[in-house]
DNA sequence: CCTATGACGGATG
DNA sequence: GCATCCGCCATAG
C-alpha cells in the first residue's frame, strides 16, 4: 500500500452507541465533565483514558480543550500518557504544586503513575 | 475551502 | 530519552 492511509487506523473513529444504557442522553462534553469529577483527590488520570471512560475513544484532543475551558473541574488531575504534565510555563507549576499537595508523587518529571492512576470502572 | 495550531497519543528509528 | 511522522478534531484566520 504505497497510498497514504488517511483514512482508517487502530482507533474508533466513531464514539462509543452508549456507556451504560443512559448516559445516552447526555451530550460529549457532559460525558467528559463527568467522568473528570471521578476522579478522587490524590489519584491521576490521563487525557486518552478519560475519552475512553466517556464513550469517546481517540479524542484525547477534545478532552484537553474542554479542561482548558471549563472551570470548577479538578483540571490538575489529567496529566498527558505516561503521567508527564503537558502544560507550559507557570501552568506547569502549578499543577505540579496543587498535585504535590494531594499527595501525589513524582518521579523526575512525571507523577508514579503505578501508584496514582485512577482506574475507571471497565464498560 | 485550506492551512496552522494545540492541556494528545502512538509508532518508529 | 529525543526527533519525526501520522492520525484525529475543534478553532481561528
Amino acid at each position: 500500500m504505497a497510498a497514504k492511509k488517511r483514512q482508517s487506523s487502530r482507533f474508533a473513529r466513531v464514539p462509543q452507541p452508549r456507556l451504560d444504557g443512559k448516559a445516552s442522553r447526555i451530550s460529549p462534553e457532559g460525558r467528559i465533565r463527568a467522568t473528570i469529577q471521578k476522579i478522587p483527590r490524590g489519584k491521576v488520570s490521563t487525557y486518552g483514558a478519560v475519552a475512553r471512560a466517556a464513550g469517546l475513544a481517540g479524542h484525547s484532543r477534545q478532552v484537553a480543550r474542554l479542561l482548558h475551558r471549563s472551570i470548577g473541574l479538578p483540571w490538575q488531575r489529567v496529566l498527558g500518557a505516561g503521567g508527564e504534565i503537558k502544560l507550559r510555563g507557570d501552568h506547569a507549576i502549578e499543577q505540579r504544586l496543587r498535585l504535590e499537595a494531594e499527595g501525589v508523587r513524582f518521579r523526575g518529571r512525571r507523577v508514579d503513575m503505578k501508584a496514582h492512576e485512577f482506574m475507571f470502572p471497565r464498560r
